[in-house]
DNA sequence: GCCCAAATCTTTACGATGTAAAGATATCAT
DNA sequence: ATGATATCTTTACATCGTAAAGATTTGGGC
């Protein structure tokens, strides 16, 4: 195992001009597969999983700007041009990790529908959950509605974002007592859906987004997220006139 | 006026070499001023608007990716790095720019203000013109709430977004027939405020997002966004068990 | 076991970008 | 008028995405 430095050397022959750089010998092993007892079947064996989980510590650790091509394959240890043949291009690589985002957001959120008793209780539970997820995976959720830098064509992606959609519209069913078919939808139902969401959906935006801090500084010292949250939903909505 | 090319060839002396790529002679003029005739005090005189006109219009035209320095620059009519003396750097440029929207917005939403009887109209009101902000100025308006190219701390910024936070606010409190300081505020005003920011901002984002798309698809063949957005706003809220 | 085709990974190369630094030019206070 | 300053251009460099070609490993057919 690990025989990569021979091969590298070995390797190394013809044009030898432009040497004056003198690289840092390719820093490797930096972030070596936690099971790198197990063999190494070299071509490195699983580049692609490797890829998306150096992706996803990457955009976590450094943000959006800090998920690009060649910082993946740093952080994979290999070459830089190593991604493109697994994803295609940024995007591709992008669109399969916001996939796995939304993976890891419903099962999140199948997790959260055993969480209360009475229909109120168990939206306030999802909700919850919904704003939990984002918070504690900012840059996915991030990249899951950043739909400028996303191919919502691949399939994995589609698939993952409509299994989400599919779970709110049931959600939003389930709560409203009646089974909701996603061909057609009515108006009192599809309102229904695009409240429950936008509401959730912003308030998670703005949150990550740092412009709820306004508000919570204004409220009575060290009120939590979860308290403003839960007001929001549950408060009565429409003119207290 | 336009003594541009005699002393850009006089002062092309000194190493001249690597000639042979040919550059096109630097295109000038491609997107003169409005007011050409004005004398054009040359130093192009105004450059600092200038480029933010030309800003905006690559961001509403060639979407958030196409806002780069050098395009600025290129679609001003001058050097690639003159931005930089204006601006500092890119967050600069998008930081002024989004600061721009934030007036627009303001603006929207002060002419918004005439457009009920009932409190319940007025807020109708508002969240149409909102949302048609949005839609007119997509570009503008995912500027002003991404915050990872935003710096906050640009007093332009940072004003005329307060402006608009505290027009929200004051938005609520009229409607709840009471003003609101922005100090300090309860848990109610807060999630009221929350509630309304929340479900506008949400659906907006999910609307440029194109999320919305499935559950417009969905409905009556041709309903339109503003029929969903009033639906959302008005429908009884909370379980209808 | 061996050999060739395909898959995987690396090197090299190119254009575009942000940004710094230095040079050139216009404006302005004095 | 002149010198300081603001404005703009040139030049340079590191980084990025991506394409193309080379090198290496894998796997199937014999």
């Amino acid at each position: 195992m690990t025989v990569r430095a021979e091969s590298k050397a070995q390797s190394s022959r013809g044009r030898a001009r432009r040497v004056t750089a003198a690289r840092p010998a390719r820093a490797k092993g930096t972030a070596r597969s936690k099971i790198s007892g197990e063999s190494a079947p070299y071509h490195h064996g699983a580049l692609h999983a490797a890829l998306l989980e150096a992706a996803e510590r990457l955009l976590e650790r450094d943000g959006l700007s800090g998920l690009t091509l060649r910082a993946v394959a740093r952080e994979a240890g290999v070459s830089h041009a190593a991604p493109t043949h697994h994803f295609g291009d940024l995007t591709g690589l992008v669109s399969e990790l916001a996939a796995i985002g939304f993976r890891q957001f419903n099962a999140a959120m199948a997790a959260a529908d055993f969480g209360g008793d009475t229909a109120t209780e168990k939206a306030l539970a999802r909700a919850r959950a919904y704003v939990a997820y984002a918070q504690a995976h900012p840059g996915m959720y991030g990249l899951m509605f950043r739909t400028e830098r996303l191919d919502m064509k691949r399939p994995a992606l589609h698939e993952a974002a409509n299994a989400a959609f599919a779970g709110l519209a049931g959600a939003i069913g389930a709560q409203r007592h009646e089974a909701i078919e996603t061909r057609a939808l009515s108006l009192v139902q599809a309102a229904a859906i695009a409240r429950a969401w936008s509401l959730v959906h912003g308030f998670t935006m703005l949150l990550l987004d740092g412009r709820l801090g306004d508000i919570l500084d204004r409220l009575p010292k060290g009120t939590d997220v979860v308290t403003l949250l839960d007001a929001m939903l549950t408060t009565s909505v429409t003119r207290p006139s």
